[in-house]
Parts: structure tokens; C-alpha cells; sequence
DNA sequence: CGGTATCCTATGGGATACTG
DNA sequence: CAGTATCCCATAGGATACCG
């Protein structure tokens, strides 16, 4: 399971980008990797299910939802940054790494 | 190109196994994710040509080899002791995490 | 905007056979 | 044992259309 979450590239660019702030659907859409809406979709139900992401109405008619960590996700940011240190070393160019996103306290 | 790599469950599967001291064909082929042979020939080859992964002749004819960690696949260590962390806590039975694999000491 | 649905193809990867 | 090669199918996911 814990392979099937960080070993999966789109769970690993929600969540950074739920470490960054974005919470809506849009939003995530935004990000360089270019993620399909499908896909997006997809991908947030799973962390639902799995725990990782909860939602919550901001918005009635129509529904609207907007999508944070939960405990158990924000629980990663340590894998997340250990990416991004890795990345600044050997790869500089190859993973959004803000250094407010580096200098986050674990919890 | 960080996501190529840990975004990649195989990839996660033979960067542990060789943090914890695997070092041949068929010893990959014992881990419990039951890698395929065309998998493992993929993507040792891969991480070869990423420079995470050497290998060395151990054995002359017929050619035979045994992979290590380049310093650049050991700078991975970190991301896989905090996949473990998270694992232990939270789904203490997805990923194999023996404790001197979590007590190793970040070079 | 915030999604869901559908279509469609590339390819990942399992099974298996084969070679040195 | 240590791989390479082939076959073959499921499915991931890109493109696109559509709906509230």
C-alpha cells in the first residue's frame, strides 16, 4: 500500500501540491506536470479512500469542494521533502521545490 | 526526473533491495513484490544509465554481475527511511522495513 | 469553474521460453 | 544461476467532449 501511494507519480504531485497550498480542482490542474482532469479525478477519490485527503463542501448549488491532508497525508511530507533534497542535489531542474516547501516543520 | 525514479514502484523495490545488501540477479527475484525478470533487467538498466546503480564484474565467463549503489543512489536513503516511518505508523504491513534498515546512518 | 464520461492507444509488465 | 527475448493482454492515462 505504502509502495502503491508514493510510488505512484500523480499521488506524489497532489500531494506536494497539497503540501503547497492548492486545494482545488483547478489548481492542481495548474501545475507543470499537466495532470489530466481523469486522472486527477481518479487519483483524489483513491486518497480518499485511502485516508491520505479529505474534502469539504465550501460551496452548495452547485457542490464544490476543496481538498486538504489529512493527518495521515501530511504525515508524508517528510517522504516529500526528502525527495526535494535529493532533487536539489542531483537534479536541480527536475521537481517544484520551493524553499518554504524544504523549510516546513514536520509535524 | 526525481519522479521518474521515485514515482516508479519497481524502481523503489530495487533501491531498498540494495540498501539492504541484495546485490544480485536472482536475489532481487526472492524480494516478496515478485518482480519479473524483464522488469528487473529494465530497470537496472535504467538505473544504470541514471547513475543510481553500478555494476561490477564479479565473474569472468560467463560474464556475471553484481549491482551496488552508485553515491547518487545513496543519497535516495533518506527518501526510503521516511516511506518506512510513514509505513510503520500507519500500515505497519505494506513495506518491508527491518530496523537496521531504518537505524542506517544517513552518509 | 469543477468535475464526470468516453474513447482510444501506447506501454507496462506478467508469463513463459530460451540462451550462455 | 544470470540474464535476454517474445508474446500478449490489461490498463493507465492523454485527448476530448460534455454536464451542472
Amino acid at each position: 500500500m505504502t509502495l502503491d501511494i508514493v510510488g505512484d507519480r500523480w499521488t506524489l504531485v497532489i500531494l506536494r501540491d497539497l503540501h503547497l497550498g492548492k486545494r482545488r480542482f483547478s489548481q492542481f490542474l495548474d501545475s507543470p506536470e499537466r495532470i489530466a482532469t481523469n486522472v486527477l479525478s481518479d487519483r483524489l477519490a483513491q486518497m480518499e479512500r485511502e485516508g491520505l485527503v479529505a474534502k469539504s463542501l465550501y460551496q452548495d448549488r452547485p457542490k464544490r469542494y476543496e481538498y486538504r491532508l489529512s493527518e495521515k497525508g501530511e504525515a508524508l511530507l517528510p517522504v516529500l521533502q526528502a525527495m526535494s533534497r535529493w532533487a536539489n542535489r542531483f537534479v536541480p531542474d527536475s521537481w517544484t521545490t520551493p524553499p518554504e516547501f524544504l523549510n516546513r516543520k514536520t509535524p
